[in-house]
DNA sequence: AAATAGGAACAAC
DNA sequence: GTTGTTCCTATTT
């Protein structure tokens, strides 16, 4: 079998030792341990059934890139394939993102590592705005703008019970994940995308979420608020619009858009692994509760149906016939736009959508937030015990954007980030 | 019916 | 002040 490396993962208590990790969405029991001229990623965690096929369980090496800065890349991606977990059921996943919780080892199924594929053209490099701006805005949205209200009475008492959430250790730090940071993990994860959430044009930001449901209960997990829904979660992504976090893509349902994305994204898209499942509550619908019933859904229960839109959707995706896609590292790419004072600074690159669903009212006002809780991974990051890698991908990733932004500036790169600090863009503060 | 939009009050930090 | 959460009305799909 495997022998047991250096783990965060306690597994007498199932748990990691969390006091480090804050928020940040654990995964089972993957170790990425960097060596100095190699990567070597053990997989662990394993249960008595996964003791059985052991042949999951390798011993990966990632040959060191000859252009050196895509190391971390590899191994994240290589990572990532450790990942490759399908078939693991609802309960297990909202256990997964609860942090309250770990996934109970049996509920992971592993995969052997197959079809990683680093992408040399990863994303597209600089972005004409105008073609996100060009299209007007759709008169229904217009005129949904305003809309007479009422004058209100006094809402009655949140009917929630004091839940009592223990403000506990991920709470403490200040480090629980935002909405849109766990939306990206969601979409980083095997066990969720293209299950629950996925990519519609990965490099345009675009995703779909294609269980709402079961995100919204992921996500009420992890905030620990048993009574959200999609409704609730909806409020809170709406207010993104305004803050340059999201977009919507009208036309379509549950579609949204990150204005901005990590360069070193970890794309999941649809390939081997993972069905997408409808938006059907099927697996519970006395949600919270139903997360303790662990008796529940065998793997197979959930995700039954193919989603046939899909194809309509996706039309506009190079064909990334491999699980992942990461992007390679493209130049900084600005977004001229209204808001100029912060394009040059932006750490992040996107594509125009092909088409101009997108609101472009809503277009970079700048997510100050998501850069700055970008650094604050790094920090994070930081924390670990030397020679043990991080267990989470964000930090992975977002502490190797860091780095390798560093190390782009010092190639003069012509931009004028500095520090990782000044990848921050100025706070654009405030909603409503 | 579900998704969407957004106002308003509120909570937790 | 920020970031949601809850509740709501109203519209759209």
């Amino acid at each position: 079998m495997l022998q047991q490396p250096e783990l965060i993962f306690d597994f007498a208590s199932d748990h990691f030792n969390s006091s480090q990790m804050g928020s940040y969405l654990e995964y089972p029991a993957v170790v990425v341990e960097q060596v100095p001229h190699q990567h070597l990623l053990s997989y662990t965690g394993l249960t008595d059934e996964q003791s059985q096929t052991e042949d999951h369980h390798e011993l990966l090496k990632v040959e060191p890139c000859e252009s050196g800065e895509e190391e971390t890349m590899e191994t994240l991606v290589a990572a990532d394939s450790l990942l490759n977990m399908d078939c693991v059921d609802t309960l297990s996943l909202e256990q997964h993102y609860s942090q309250a919780f770990l996934p109970s080892l049996s509920d992971v199924i592993t995969a052997p590592v197959t079809q990683v594929t680093v992408s040399a053209e990863g994303v597209v490099g600089a972005i004409d705005q105008s073609q996100w701006l060009n299209g007007e805005r759709p008169a229904a949205q217009l005129q949904s703008k305003k809309r007479g209200k009422k004058a209100r009475h006094r809402r009655a008492e949140s009917p929630t019970p004091d839940i009592k959430v223990k403000k506990d250790k991920y709470n403490k730090g200040g480090n629980t994940l935002y909405l849109w940071q766990f939306l990206m993990e969601l979409l980083q994860d095997r066990q969720v995308c293209p299950r629950y959430i996925k990519w519609t044009d990965p490099q345009a930001g675009i995703f779909k979420l294609v269980n709402s449901k079961a995100v919204a209960r992921l996500w009420g997990k992890h905030k620990n608020k048993p009574d959200m829904n999609y409704e609730t979660m909806g409020r809170a992504l709406r207010y993104y619009y305004q803050r340059g976090i999201l977009n919507k893509v009208e036309g379509q349902r549950l579609v949204y858009q990150f204005t901005s994305l990590p360069e070193d994204m970890v794309y999941i898209t649809d390939g081997d692994c993972g069905k997408e499942e409808e938006d059907d509550d099927h697996d519970r619908s006395g949600n919270d509760e139903g997360l303790s019933d662990s008796s529940v859904s065998s793997d197979q229960s959930a995700g039954e149906e193919e989603e046939e839109e899909e194809d309509d959707e996706e039309d506009s995706q190079p064909p990334l016939k491999k699980t992942l896609l990461v992007s390679s590292r493209a130049t900084p790419t600005p977004r001229p736009r209204s808001a100029p004072k912060l394009s040059a600074q932006r750490d992040t690159v996107l594509r125009p959508a092909g088409t101009s669903l997108i609101q472009e009212q809503h277009l970079p006002i700048v997510s100050a937030e998501m850069l700055r809780t970008l650094q604050n991974l790094q920090k994070v990051r930081s924390l670990q015990p030397a020679g043990q890698a991080s267990v989470f991908k964000t930090a992975q990733l977002l502490g190797s954007l860091c780095e390798r932004q560093a190390a782009t500036e010092t190639e003069g790169k012509g931009v004028q980030r500095r520090s990782p600090s000044s990848h921050l863009v100025p706070p654009t503060s405030s909603h409503q």
